[in-house]
DNA sequence: CCTATTTGACCCCA
DNA sequence: TGGGGTCAAATAGG
């Protein structure tokens, strides 16, 4: 499905992608050159200019993937199906006849859920990972066949409290520069906005260029080799203000989840942007700006899905085979 | 103590 | 039958 993403595209858009992806790999060859052979002050300077280069392709790139959201179909159990709803039951009920082995359990999950088959899906890839403005967590990682990196699964952290079937998968797919891919199941039926206010991003926060872009310049991949950091598995967005920085090493790790812990805050964010046409309010244009910009979601945030982009990273080098 | 993440195991379906 | 999606115990972290 996702996979074929690029061979659904009509050709003339695939030429584009293409284009604006060699851009953007030269932009970031070049901001690597020009920060060797400049100044502390210029580099700030000429790092902003290619910050907004690279901003405008991650913006393009994006929209172009976005529009061409795969349709594909997936599902996830329905809520209240038996097996889902009934899982802790049944666990609860080997455990109260007292035959709570390992196995006994594990037995029990059979046929306990069902795979998605056949539920919309939308892809799309962006050079950073994005908030999507909803609390996700975490519930399992991957090594996919002829894959480099492991797929992370997420699940809408309201799963459970309001039932919220929202799901997403992100991987990396390719490297220099980064490109992550992100695949959102289901919708979200949680009621899980934002206030508007509180989407703005940190503007202390050097790199992350926040919002409708995509790309977080790179920076921070190009010239460290995040390969051995002792990463989360994601970047977190609660240390998303005050984490981020050159030494990777304390890459926040990207999970909205705790977000959601963040007191009240769970609540306080934008639908995903596979929510709604999110798309066709790019056409206002006061969304997308410069780098750095404040999020002027609102606007929109109210039926704008959160858009916020954010320059987290997740090493996934770090992650191990599971299987 | 509670919640999130990790990760090996399980299960569905192509 | 095996790849991929999900579960859930163990672990980590606040």
């Amino acid at each position: 499905m996702d996979s074929s993403w690029q061979e659904n595209l009509p050709s003339s858009r695939k030429k584009a992608i293409d284009e604006l992806l060699r851009g953007q790999e030269i932009a970031a060859q070049l901001k690597l050159v020009i920060n060797k052979s400049i100044g502390f002050d210029e580099s700030m300077f000429v790092e902003d200019l290619v910050k907004k280069i690279m901003n405008s392709f991650s913006s393009s790139l994006y929209i172009l993937n976005g529009g061409e959201f795969d349709e594909v179909a997936s599902q996830i159990p329905p809520v209240g199906s038996p097996c889902w709803d009934d899982r802790k039951t049944s666990k609860d009920s080997v455990e109260s006849t007292g035959k709570s082995t390992a196995e006994l359990k594990v037995k029990d999950r059979r046929g306990c859920y069902k795979r998605r088959k056949s539920v919309h899906s939308r892809t799309y890839d962006s050079s950073t990972l994005t908030h999507d403005g909803h609390a996700w967590r975490k519930y399992g990682q991957k090594m996919i066949l002829n894959a480099k990196h492991p797929r992370n699964y997420f699940r809408c952290t309201h799963k459970f409290d309001q039932q919220c079937q929202a799901t997403k998968q992100v991987q990396k797919i390719q490297e220099e520069p980064q490109l992550y891919r992100t695949t959102y199941y289901g919708h979200h039926t949680c009621k899980n906005l934002l206030r508007a206010s509180q989407f703005v991003s940190d503007p202390s926060d050097h790199d992350s260029s926040i919002l409708i872009s995509f790309n977080d310049s790179g920076d921070h991949q190009v010239s460290k080799k995040p390969d051995n950091s002792l990463l989360a598995t994601y970047p977190t967005v609660k240390q998303e203000c005050c984490n981020r920085e050159g030494d990777n090493m304390s890459m926040p790790s990207y999970d909205p989840a705790t977000y959601y812990n963040n007191q009240g805050s769970s609540s306080d964010y934008l639908l995903s942007p596979a929510d709604h046409d999110y798309m066709s309010r790019f056409d206002n244009g006061d969304v997308i700006s410069g780098v750095n910009s404040s999020c002027t979601a609102s606007s929109h945030s109210l039926d704008m899905d959160g858009i916020m982009i954010e320059s987290v990273d997740f090493d996934d080098d770090y992650f191990h085979d599971i299987n």
